[in-house]
DNA sequence: ACAGTTTTTTAAAACGTTTTGGAAGTCAAT
DNA sequence: ATTGACTTCCAAAACGTTTTAAAAAACTGT
């Protein structure tokens, strides 16, 4: 509505000594820079984005696109992680902006939008694949960015992960020690980089103990999928004592699978995630979550250090994974009396 | 990284020519637009995102603040909508932008930010309490909006709605002639707008029958929020029968306090939102949802609508709500055996 | 070959900011 | 009074588009 030409006719000044008032330059004089701000804030200025982005050749806005799945956006998680990234980021002046995908347009599209057309300062990429083209293109672009999960690309680029080899390896180990030898692993699509490294941990503690990998199931990452999944391992020739599902939300699925079938014996499962609804699931769902309270104001680090041009090697993040024990992952023993 | 100029001087043409052809102006040659069609291709120019936006003096960009309660983001289902919505705008070339509110800066300042510094072209509030000062500042900015939920505001304003009054007293209604006599509701916030009309439908039903209303737990809208209403309902001297959740995820929360409660008796409960995880609960959730299968899409349309400049007045829906029977509405019954 | 008409091209202004490089004013020291 | 240093201010350029108004070029029919 108002812009500096008229602020600084009502104050009689030029546009130039308006300007470096509201950015606090040294060389306007005490008074007048006193005038000047009082002037804009009873008139509400606030300095068009778009002019101030041109001049100053940066966009103070870094994107994320957010994956929706058909009828399905990207797990809620991520947006408690994105929420913090946020916040952090506003402390430093950037905004982030999360762009939902549309259905019929590609991710890779959308990115060449925003990068092409000079929108963003730098990117956050979410569910990498282990070969992603959005990490191809913006290395060609030189554009900064930061990837939520590895990938395997030749050049090293930012990035921020959990160690989800470990994670299910240990949790896959601590069913065997409870004497579990029918193991399986609902996993999520393989060229997901975090289904790939999960699914690698569960078949590293079987083969450790000698134990067969064959009770593997992939499925989309949702409730469906994992219910889906569970379904065909338990119709198999061997059932499962106990199951480790990629997500949590596949866990929920598939604990529904379990429930409908009634032949008396308890199969053991674990998630990952710690969604909030986990807590609240029958039995309380026994699950897995990155072992750090901060992500997303991480992450948000690890853009600005990319932003100011840090190298891509010195911005790698590996974070354990945490085990989160409840209900879901113990033999029945008196669960029922108690909850 | 390559602007109009270093095109129009690698063709031989003038900047504006250049720039007519690509925006397919009928006064310039067949010959030359497709030259430079052809070589805008090849070098991959997208015109400059700030540039184009200072100079047509609209942004392209309808935002959405999107509020991040403590530790928890706005229910996922917005995020469905919010999707199905960007998608429907895209086609008109708008992109939707989701920016997170930190949680120390207040949404309002926000809007503000937004509006003031001519970011957007429109706003989408959700979360409308009854007395919204953001749907204020909107109107007094003249900027155009559109509302998910109603508010009470005096000067009208676009929104869209479900009928939550009465998808919540057809659903005690539907309780009241099962024989049900102990009806409780666990309400949202009351200050937001859906939470009132909800808790308003249930009481309307039971002053109907005259039934007394005074089982009421009002709490957050998590699943937290609804496990700790629900044990204080179940702790009070009149036990409900049967419960009414004015969201999913309190009913998550509410269904582990009735387990907990392990008196042989089911009380009955319903939510309302339709969340991915409820069908998958034990046992599986009765719910309600907007009865619409597009609501982003619309949101889109009457977005569109206002920046067009069309009258508030024809910009309101209101759209009913259906029941979805599940299982967890029923009495007992022969529930068990089934599923 | 010329005026009239139509098609095709372009120079220049504008959008609202930031920033560069001085200019004008003030003051102290000579 | 003049110099130099310092403070305070400002005109003008620049960012990359779109758009207005007009020039140039290419056709008409005579």
């Amino acid at each position: 509505m108002s812009n500096l030409k008229q602020l600084a006719q009502s104050l009689g000044l030029s546009i130039t000594t308006v300007s470096r008032a509201l950015d606090g330059y040294a060389d306007v004089s005490a008074k007048t820079k006193a005038r000047v701000l009082q002037a804009a804030a009873k008139m509400g200025y606030q300095p068009n984005a778009s002019a101030r982005r041109l001049r100053r050749q940066r966009t103070e806005v870094v994107a994320v696109t957010l994956p929706t799945s058909p009828g399905h956006i990207g797990p809620p998680h991520f947006l408690h992680i994105l929420s913090a990234c946020a916040e952090q980021l506003a402390l430093s002046g950037l905004n982030l902006l999360i762009a939902p995908v549309p259905r019929g347009q590609c991710e890779l599209e959308m990115c060449k939008r925003f990068v092409d057309g000079q929108r963003v300062d730098a990117m956050l990429l979410v569910r990498t694949k282990r070969h992603d083209e959005r990490v191809t293109l913006l290395q060609s672009r030189g554009v900064p960015f930061v990837t939520l999960g590895r990938t395997e690309s030749a050049q090293p680029h930012a990035f921020l992960d959990g160690d989800g080899f470990a994670g299910f390896r240990d949790a896959t180990r601590r069913f065997i020690a409870d004497g579990h030898r029918h193991i399986a692993h609902i996993a999520g699509p393989q060229e997901f980089s975090f289904a790939y490294h999960r699914r690698l941990g569960w078949e590293d503690a079987l083969a450790g103990s000698g134990l067969p990998s064959q009770l593997l199931a992939e499925a989309a990452p949702s409730e469906h999928g994992g219910y889906a999944a569970a379904k065909i391992l338990m119709d198999g020739p061997v059932k499962p004592t106990a199951i480790l599902c990629a997500t949590d939300e596949m866990a929920v699925g598939a604990m529904r699978a379990l429930r409908e079938v009634r032949d008396g014996s308890t199969v053991c499962i674990t998630g990952h995630d710690d969604l909030p609804v986990s807590a609240f699931t029958d039995p309380p769902l026994s699950t897995m979550r990155v072992a750090c309270d901060d992500i997303g104001a991480r992450i948000a680090s690890l853009l600005l250090r990319a932003i100011n041009g840090e190298a891509p090697e010195s911005l790698q993040e590996i974070h354990p994974v945490e085990f989160l024990p409840r209900a879901s992952h113990q033999r029945p023993q008196r669960r029922a009396a108690n909850d």
